[in-house]
This record gives structure tokens, C-alpha cells and sequence, in this order.
DNA sequence: AAAATAATGATTGAAAATGATTGTTTTTAC
DNA sequence: GTAAAAACAATCATTTTCAATCATTATTTT
């Protein structure tokens, strides 16, 4: 059986049931445990479905199909855990903004809430809410090709037509003095009105980011809580002083 | 056994099943592995299916190319003329707006004109514009699934922050007396609000949509120039006495 | 018929996919 | 809480598939 008709063979199987153990796909593919646990980790990254304990579940209530690249090895681990802890922050009927990048993307498979609405700076991000059912709102504003994000008063107009309940922001560092900041003073403006405008601002960043410090001020460490994948017991320590921190893989 | 012989055998292979492997095929065509390789390698750049590893697979209809490939047939001949003549009336450092839909995102490929700004409500026409090194600004709002368009009271809002020279629209009818029309009401205010921002606004429409009226009033016909492919004399005559008409391939 | 071109099949080392095994982490049972 | 069991990611050796090359065989063209 080829690797393509085991992919197809384990999303059918989704669309029955809301979650599927790995010795059944074993059964139902001929395939080994060793296999069917690469499809998966693959089927994942590429947002088709969601990896748990013993299995793998659904993703979406609407439209499960190969619209994004096959394999894209965009989500590192670190960045999947944070994604998923974030995820499990928002509740049913929550209004959220998600940011544009890579960070902010690998949280949205995981996203299980029902009937929520959330607004997106994030050009990917925008398609892919759109296709796991959930409404989503453009900012509006320029596309700047090198991040695909919404940028500039146009984005930053768009935002003030809403209020969220959380919002979700990745940054480029993240300093004791100089708070969180990005290279890019445009995009820095979009994240600060984010984080005006809602009443649980949450940075998603990595480990590396921390103690950096980049050009555009978007907001102080207190104004936010922090999710990273796993830092050091040190650094931790050092900023938890300032402001929360939810560490996932700790 | 001729190559377009295999060509078409493997064509057909593919019609019963989603996934096809190599060893079934020299069987089923009695020629070399390499041969086979070849003819996939083929069919696939013809865009007829897509090779996996191990095989081939089908192409699945509703997939959305990032970019427009060389030779996409997702545009009439019509519509490419049409959008040909529009492109030529960009001018250089005009602002503009384009409006969802695949009509007007036939225009984009032909654009020429240095400088320009533009502001879609189109999900891909964005990328599209933005990738070929269009200064591109998306409305916001919703992201409407079936039409890939942003539309809403947000569209709507991040219009009103700009004024443009030239607005290309498409529409579902255009009728005598109904005027421009379309069958989704928030479509409609999106498309109402460009014409008035635009001080030459323009409908381009395929000849089907002449005398055809549906649900929703964008606006009224002479406040448009239609553009079009190629029309019936008789439908020229009677409209021409209302707006003006730009006939390609006339 | 001779030469030029195209199509084919075999061979090769490289790349990808696979299944077994390892030790670790998570869950479950107590 | 701990211990056993199940599930896990990481690694490895093996197998399969792949693209590139070459020599051979058809098919044109001259």
C-alpha cells in the first residue's frame, strides 16, 4: 500500500469517528505501528488532523482536504507544544486574534472550541480558519510578501472594528528592559492595537527569543502572558518576576 | 504498444482508483519500468495526474495552485481577453481595486502598468498581486469560503480608507432594468461601496451574464463601463444606449 | 538506403520509505 | 504516592523507489 493511500485510508477513517487508535489503522492499512505513527506526525504537520495519546483525532467540523503543501516541516516540536497549550486556552464562544507567523499558525490545528470567531493579521492563517469551519476575520491592510502578513493603518483600522476576548502573538524578543519586541515598527503597531484590544494578550515564542531584544517596541512584559515551549530553569525564573509564564514541555 | 496508447491506459487505470502503482501498470501495459517512469513524468507536467512516490495519483479537482501555472485552462478565452483589455487600461501610479472572483483575477497576469497601488477584496488575488511586485492591500472582513472573498461590514469598512482611480468588478447579471447584480447581499455592499470610492468603475462580465438578474443590487448600469468578450450584436445595441461597453475580440 | 531523431529498456548510485529495536515518556492500575 | 503497562520518539538496517545515464532498438527524414 502506498504511502499517498494510507493517508487517504487514515482520514477516511476520521471522517467516521472522532478519534482513531493506531492499531486500528495498523489493521486497516497492513501497515506497522512504526509507519502509521510517521503518517501521522506528517498528517499533522500538514493540519489534517491531530495527533493524541493512543491515536490521532479529527480537526475539523467542516472540510478535511489536501489544500495546504503536502509536507511541510514548518512546526518544530517546540512550536507544536506551545501551539497546543495555547489552544487549550481558548473556550467556546471566545472572540480571539491570532497573529501572523509561524508560531501563531501551528496553534490553529489544534483549536477545538465550537462556535468562535477569530480575527487574523496572517494571510495562511486566514485560509486555513476558514477551512476547519471557523469564522474568520482578514484584518485587512498590505500584504508584506516576505512574512505574508497584514500590515501597516490598514490592519491596524481593520482591528479597531473588534474586541477580543484572548489574543494570540508571536514576537521577536523578549527582554527584561525592553519588553517584547519585532524588527518591523509596522507590524509592531498591529500587535500593540492587538493587545489593546484584548483582555487576555498571550505571546507564543521559543526559547531563543528571550533576553533578545529587536528595533519596534509592541508592549511591556507585564502587559501579556508568555507561552514558550521549554526554557531554561533560569531564565524562567528571571522573568516570571515581570510577568506570567505557561511553559508547555517543562 | 504506442506511447499515447499507454498514455491513455494509465489515464484510465486512474479513473477507477485514487492511487495507482508502478508494477501495476508495466503489467497492465506490458512496457519497462523506466517507460512507465517516463510516461508519468509526462502526464504529470500536462497537470493529467500527479506522481507520489511508489506511483501516481489523481489530480484532485478543487485544488488551489498557489501560483498560476504556465498554462492554468482555468480561464476561458473569453475571460482572458477580457481581462487583457482591462489590464490595459492600468495606468501608471493609478490606485485601484479588484474585486473577488476569477473574472477579475484573469486581469492580474496582464497588469504592466509601474507603480500602482491595489486593494482587493480576493483572497488570491492578493498573493497574486503581491507576488507579481504589486504594492497589495487586502479589505478585511470575513473570509468567505465558497468565493474565497472578503466581504462583510469589514470589507466594507476597509474600503472607506481608500479612493481609487479605476474599480474592476465582476458581477452574476446585468440586466436593463435591475441593473448590476449578484446573489450574495453582503458581496453587493462590497461591490457598491468600490464603485462609489471609484471614479471609473468597471464590470467585467462574459456574455452569459447579459439580461440575467439575481438577488442582490450592486448598482446601476450607467454607473459602470462594461467589459466583456464578445457579445451578440442585438445585446450590444440595447445596452450600449445606457452605458458604455469595451468589446474584446469584437 | 543512410542519417538523424525519438523511444525504449537495462543499469547505476542516491534517495525515500519501511519495520524492528531501543530507551524514554505517558498513562493506568494499584 | 509507586509500579506495571502502553504509547512514544529516535535510531538503525533493509528494502523499495527514484532520476540519470547509457546502449539498443524503432521511427522518421533526407
Amino acid at each position: 500500500m502506498l504511502t499517498e493511500e494510507r493517508h487517504a485510508t487514515i482520514l477516511n477513517c476520521l471522517k467516521e469517528k472522532e478519534v482513531v487508535k493506531i492499531q486500528e489503522l495498523t489493521e486497516a492499512t497492513g501497515a506497522s505501528e512504526s509507519t502509521i505513527r510517521r503518517d501521522l506526525t506528517d498528517l499533522e504537520e500538514s493540519g489534517l488532523l491531530r495527533r493524541v495519546h493512543g491515536g490521532a483525532a479529527k480537526v475539523s467540523r467542516k472540510r478535511i482536504e489536501p489544500s495546504m503543501g503536502e509536507k511541510s516541516n514548518r512546526f518544530s516540536e517546540e512550536k507544536r507544544a506551545a501551539g497546543r497549550l495555547a489552544a487549550s486556552l481558548i473556550e467556546d464562544n471566545d472572540c480571539v486574534f491570532i497573529d501572523a507567523g509561524t508560531t501563531t499558525l501551528a496553534l490553529i490545528p489544534y483549536i477545538q472550541a465550537k462556535n468562535i470567531v477569530a480575527v487574523t493579521s496572517g494571510f495562511d492563517h486566514l485560509r486555513l480558519l476558514a477551512e476547519q469551519g471557523i469564522e474568520a476575520y482578514g484584518t485587512g491592510g498590505r500584504l508584506k510578501q516576505s512574512t505574508e502578513a497584514l500590515t501597516g493603518t490598514g490592519a491596524v483600522h481593520g482591528l479597531q472594528q473588534y474586541w477580543f476576548d484572548k489574543a494570540f502573538l508571536g514576537v521577536n524578543g523578549i527582554h527584561l528592559k525592553a519588553g517584547y519586541t519585532t524588527p518591523d515598527p509596522e507590524e509592531a503597531a498591529v500587535k500593540t492595537e492587538a493587545i489593546k484590544r484584548a483582555q487576555q494578550p498571550f505571546i507564543l515564542a521559543d526559547a531563543s527569543k528571550f533576553q533578545e531584544s529587536t528595533f519596534a517596541h509592541i508592549a511591556d512584559l507585564e502587559d501579556a502572558v508568555i507561552i514558550t515551549g521549554k526554557i531554561p530553569e533560569k531564565t524562567r525564573r528571571m522573568f516570571e518576576k515581570v510577568t506570567d509564564i505557561k511553559e508547555a514541555l517543562s
